[in-house]
RNA sequence: GCGUCGUUAGCUCAAUGGUAGAGCAGCGGACUCUUAAUCCGUUGGUUGUGGGUUCAAGUCCCUCACGACGCACCA
């Protein structure tokens, strides 16, 4: 048998020589792709585990176990033995092919390829230079890889191949894997920690007739059923706080939102968001809730209350600070509740700092920007800012001793917002005022203001609890966690345009 | 949407406007504890697409595609 027999290395040789190979392993009756099930006795973790006792030079003592992985690369000594590196999703794990063990069996070895998934029963050793492997008595094929592995050293770095083929970038570059392990393992953590403290978890819709809750460009869809246009949720807030209306006191949903809008650094069209909802507490509640939250995700990924993020070192340690959105724009910014609250003022402000501001820019849209320029840049260890103006809140209940100012905060680590809460706004004829306000911006030509939700405030008028509502960013919290300097990294398969 | 940079072998990267190269992977051979194994030999290219300039283009110019970064957008 000679599956070497086409020696091109285009890589339509390459998979051919794999097929050659693949064929002579049918042939041999060892067809790995009519395998339906293999029995592993441990994971690649678990025999490291098991077996870390073992000294240097020393075997297992007769006894066997029985892997299965990925073959990572092959190291052949002479005619009669490879060394080769096994990983499965828990570990990597160096394997033995001898044929003082396999015997005859060691003919599969001849036709093995980097990226092969193979099975391995075999006896835990630890070699002299000290790593511990297992020393094959049987091998399995369980699946012929036909495309060739990226370069073993460097791996897979084209960023674009990376993403479009996000399966072999798993598979060769272990971190990636690691930070996707990690972000599972923050979601169930914030999940647990939610259901332990009575939350109920609900789904709500994702297709809507109106998407509301947030002031950002829906995706549109059509309904041929119902012959209607549809929009994909922007926010899950306006349904939960139905749930609130409805009874369901402590509710909240882990789901997917879509923003038809840019792709950046800490953007992408899907994204993830925690929003949570209880009645009977305010700002305050979600607060202290939002702390432990973070400091159970932080737990998840093995983070402690010391990380360094993006060159600098995080001090992940509640009570996180506290500032108010006015005190952090006078210490930051040297801006005072005038330069905020007067719109020309704030133009005035804005123009001072040089900030390029388009002329049709509304007066929410200017203070935000005095904000991102002025107090963002300096928020980089966990960072409540607090109280913010009516005017950029409009769901948001009014501080009784200051209404033009609201009951909210929102959470910055690392220059990234992560978490948004507020006391939610439960006053019917205040909710229909500010949608009214928005209508009106909407009717004058910005198209970015929101389409009011008039169901909304009749539910509110059916009375709805005091209620503390929080959102947390999932993926921009994943990024923190994971060292992530990219949403895309924290994200298995985030959105690009198709091959050309 | 705008700007800058990038796209060369399966992967990672070289190549003054003058014969497209290396390492890894592959293939053949040597090697019974290797681990970026080592050693000998060897194969492999429509230089992202389409035009242009030139005696001559991977290289210079333009178009398009895709990507990265920045800006804009995203309270």
């Amino acid at each position: 048998m000679s599956p070497g027999a086409a020696t091109g290395v285009t890589e339509a040789e390459l998979i051919k020589t794999r097929r050659a190979k693949l064929a002579a392993l049918r042939a041999a009756g060892r067809d790995p792709y009519a395998l339906t099930t293999f029995a592993r006795s441990h994971t690649l973790v678990a025999v490291r585990e098991a077996f870390d006792h073992l000294a240097a030079g020393e075997h297992a003592g007769g006894a066997t176990v029985t892997v299965a992985g990925r073959l990572q690369s092959m190291r052949r000594m002479g005619k009669r033995s490879v060394f080769a590196d096994l990983t499965d999703q828990s570990a990597r794990l160096q394997v033995y092919f001898h044929t003082d063990r396999l015997g005859p069996e060691f003919e599969a070895v001849d036709l093995l390829d980097r990226g092969d998934v193979v099975g391995v029963r075999g006896e835990p050793f630890r070699t002299k230079s000290g790593e511990l492997t297992v020393a094959a008595d049987e091998v399995t094929v369980l699946a012929k890889s036909l495309r060739p592995l990226p370069e073993k050293w460097h791996g897979l770095v084209d960023p674009e191949i990376r993403y479009r083929r996000r399966y072999v970038d798993l598979m060769v570059n272990r971190p990636v894997l690691e930070a996707m392990l990690t972000r599972s393992a923050i979601i169930a953590a914030l999940r647990r920690h939610l259901d332990e403290l009575g939350y109920v978890e609900v789904e709500t819709p994702i297709l809507l007739a109106l998407a509301g809750g947030a002031n950002a460009r829906p995706f549109v869809t059509h309904s041929h059923a119902l012959d209607m246009p549809l929009q994909l949720r922007i926010a899950t807030e306006l349904n939960l706080k139905r749930c609130i209306v409805g009874g369901i006191e402590k509710v909240y949903e882990i789901g997917r939102t879509f923003r038809n809008e840019g792709v950046d650094r800490t953007h992408n069209p899907e994204f993830t968001m925690l929003e949570l909802y209880e009645a009977y507490t305010d700002v305050e509640g979600m607060l202290r809730l939002c702390e432990g939250m973070v400091v159970a995700a932080a737990h998840a990924a093995r983070v402690g209350e010391r990380h360094e993020y993006g060159g600098r070192e995080l001090v992940l340690r509640p009570p996180f600070a506290r500032m108010s959105y006015l005190d952090a724009l006078r210490e930051f910014g040297g801006l005072t509740r005038e330069d905020i609250l007067d719109e020309a003022r704030a133009r005035a402000a804005a123009e001072r700092l040089g900030l390029r501001l388009d002329v049709k820019a509304s007066h929410p849209h200017v203070v935000d920007k005095l904000f991102e320029a002025t107090v963002e840049p300096h928020l980089v260890n966990p960072t409540f800012i607090t109280e913010h103006p009516v005017l950029l809140s409009p769901l948001a209940k009014r501080k009784a001793e200051d209404p033009d100012f609201v009951e909210r905060f929102e959470l910055y680590i690392a220059h990234m917002e992560v978490a948004n809460a507020f006391s939610e706004l439960n006053d019917p004829d205040d909710q229909r005022e500010r949608f009214e306000r928005q209508a009106k911006e909407r009717a004058a030509g910005d198209p970015e203001a929101p389409e009011p939700d008039w169901d909304f405030v009749q539910a509110l008028e059916y009375g709805m609890p005091p209620t503390g509502g929080i959102g947390v960013g999932i993926d921009r919290l994943v990024m923190i966690l994971t060292n992530a300097d990219s949403i895309r990294d924290v994200l298995l398969f985030p959105l690009q345009r198709p091959e050309a």
